[in-house]
DNA sequence: CTATGCTATTTATCCGGATAAATACCCCAC
DNA sequence: GTGGGGTATTTATCCGGATAAATAGCATAG
């Protein structure tokens, strides 16, 4: 049976994906919107649905599209979210030189700004969110692992604030950089405990920020951030250094 | 012949890619270095090779591997640049709203850190790069179209700048934000002659950095460049704003 | 000794088939 | 009318085969 392989120059697949991409921006195609699919596509281009799957995956591994299965099924486009950018900035960054005192350079500079585009902007929620968090980080911790769960709670305060950021880029890098020090938490075992106070030390900060949220007062939220930010730095440079390059190899977050 | 599809909970290639990774940060395996490939694969998982081809090709699309054809060719560690993550950022900035201010509201406060951060590292070649660049874009343009270009050019300057910032982060996100502008720039196709007095005022703002530099003055060098900033800010807000979501979409880029 | 062409190895691309799972929808019993 | 189960549709996963292309290394001719 007369199989039609000869390499082309440009893989039948990376067609697909670029008519496809052409498409969802010529059409102004919204998240939710049908997208052509396995045997529409098989028909249009008259190629087998191995060759169309490939295209599909791509994609989908782009976080464009999302596959549903039974009647009415096939692929939707998806709002891309922040996970598969987030997910090959880590793959980038493994074999790149990046230590903690590195992280903190751009986080010195990127926190007030996203804490201060933040004001006026939180939701009753958030409002809520944020002072739940703050009365959980002041609870004394009793063992190391519960203070390092607290630890990582302390970073979902900011994570609270980029949600309220209105520049999804600037939200984005705020995450980001969470994310890496909450990697860099997780893996700091030899935490000794009576640096707890370190804890407590932010928690006092995201208090002074709540205020300050609380009055509307964008250049005392941007203060109080940059001085929480420089304190922070000093603790971490004091624990040590290097961010572990193995937690940022793109594996799926826990 | 009794195939075994049953559809697993998790599927086997993406078994072999997260084992292919593990293999990665054990091993602390370097660009270049060989891993496992089609034949080998196929022996120790005891899959098809349609199963590692979709493996080594999601491994490909995160740019952590390269194949090559040929003896001794196979799969071999890449070393993962930084495209498929920008690419995966304006997939996920695709849909969201982002406008000129946006930009310069993040590029307000990374462009003088790149700059500083700059400061004693430039090389000889990087040096010449930066004074050739202010030499051509010193010229008067002759047609809207090489106004055009010599804006585009102009950013380039900031990208040799975040070529020489030791921090690969922020290095990434200054570059990002230049592409960003590249494309904007391309885009407007309303930009009137006269205002080619923007250029100029850039340019004028390279020169006095590139003087910093030679007096390895950061401090200096940040004043410089957030001044830059603040201008250009202006200039661009004055053109107008959106930035084109159609270009951000992962299309190659030329 | 060199250049050229052959060969073997390995990946590249595509095909179509088979079973498994998810799910919207309909039909029937109650 | 309503709830539950069956059914049809669609994708999910995997298999193995076939031809095409790239390339390193060898062999041979000049």
């Amino acid at each position: 049976m007369p199989q039609r392989p000869m390499r082309r120059r440009t893989k039948l697949s990376d067609v697909i994906v670029e008519e496809m991409k052409r498409l969802i921006v010529a059409e102004c195609l919204k998240p939710g919107d049908r997208v052509p699919s396995e045997p529409e596509l098989i028909e249009t281009y008259g190629c087998s649905k191995g060759t169309v799957r490939e295209a599909l995956k791509a994609l989908e591994v782009e976080g464009l599209v999302v596959m549903r299965t039974g009647p009415g099924g096939g692929a939707y486009l998806a709002d891309a979210g922040p996970e598969p950018a987030a997910r090959m900035l880590r793959n980038f960054l493994h074999f790149q030189h990046l230590d903690g005192e590195g992280v903190y350079q751009i986080r010195k500079i990127v926190e007030p700004e996203v804490a201060a585009a933040a004001v006026g902007r939180l939701s009753e929620a958030q409002f809520a969110q944020l002072e739940d968090n703050v009365v959980i980080c002041s609870q004394a911790p009793t063992s190391e692992e519960e203070q390092r769960r607290q630890r990582i709670l302390e970073l979902e305060f900011h994570n609270t604030l980029a949600d309220a950021c209105p520049n999804p880029l600037l939200a984005f890098i705020g995450r980001f950089l969470n994310d890496m020090l909450r990697d860099l938490v997780v893996l700091k075992r030899a935490y000794v405990p009576e640096r707890h106070r370190f804890g407590e030390c932010n928690v006092d900060y995201h208090r002074l920020l709540l205020e300050a949220y609380r009055q509307n007062d964008a250049a005392r939220v941007r203060a109080i951030m940059l001085a929480h930010m420089h304190d922070a730095e000093r603790h971490m440079t004091a624990l040590e250094g290097e961010v572990a390059n193995s937690f940022l190899l793109g594996f799926p977050r826990p």
